[in-house]
DNA sequence: ATGTTGACATTGA
DNA sequence: TTCAATGCCAACA
């Protein structure tokens, strides 16, 4: 649509509406959250949305990569903030430090709908 | 204004 | 299998 002038900040706040919906003790990934805005390749962009969220009430320690790593965990005020915050959470690590998607993945508009794995 | 980098993911060779 | 290249959007030099 048109609009010349409308459409153009909503990609920060699109993935900011997706990961404002994650529901505690669950994590997801840029991937999915980008996937479900409709462009799979600009995950890389919902990264930067991340870091912009810094400051908000957004629960950016929910969004990992899809090996589950805390790649945003240095971003954070403490090295440890992102993984206790998850685990403060109910969230599971992995003996590589990266968490159990298998247990706690969860998708953007799943809505709570059961997602089988793969 | 142009080029590079970045909390990623996918495909091709 | 692993390595390299590509796509996307925004901020920074």
């Amino acid at each position: 649509m048109s609009t010349p002038s409308g459409d153009r900040n909503d990609f920060f706040s699109r993935v900011w509406q997706v990961v404002a919906q994650i529901p505690r003790g669950k994590v997801t990934t840029y991937g999915h959250i980008a996937a479900h805005l409709g462009v799979r390749s600009s995950a890389r962009t919902v990264g930067w949305a991340m870091k912009a969220a810094k400051g908000t009430t957004l629960p950016c320690h929910r969004v990992v990569n899809r090996f589950g790593a805390l790649t945003g965990a240095q971003s954070f005020p403490g090295p440890r903030v992102m993984e206790d915050l998850l685990r403060s959470e109910g969230v599971a690590f992995d003996d590589d430090g990266c968490v159990v998607l298998s247990a706690h993945l969860w998708i953007p508009a799943s809505d709570g709908a059961y997602q089988p794995v793969d």
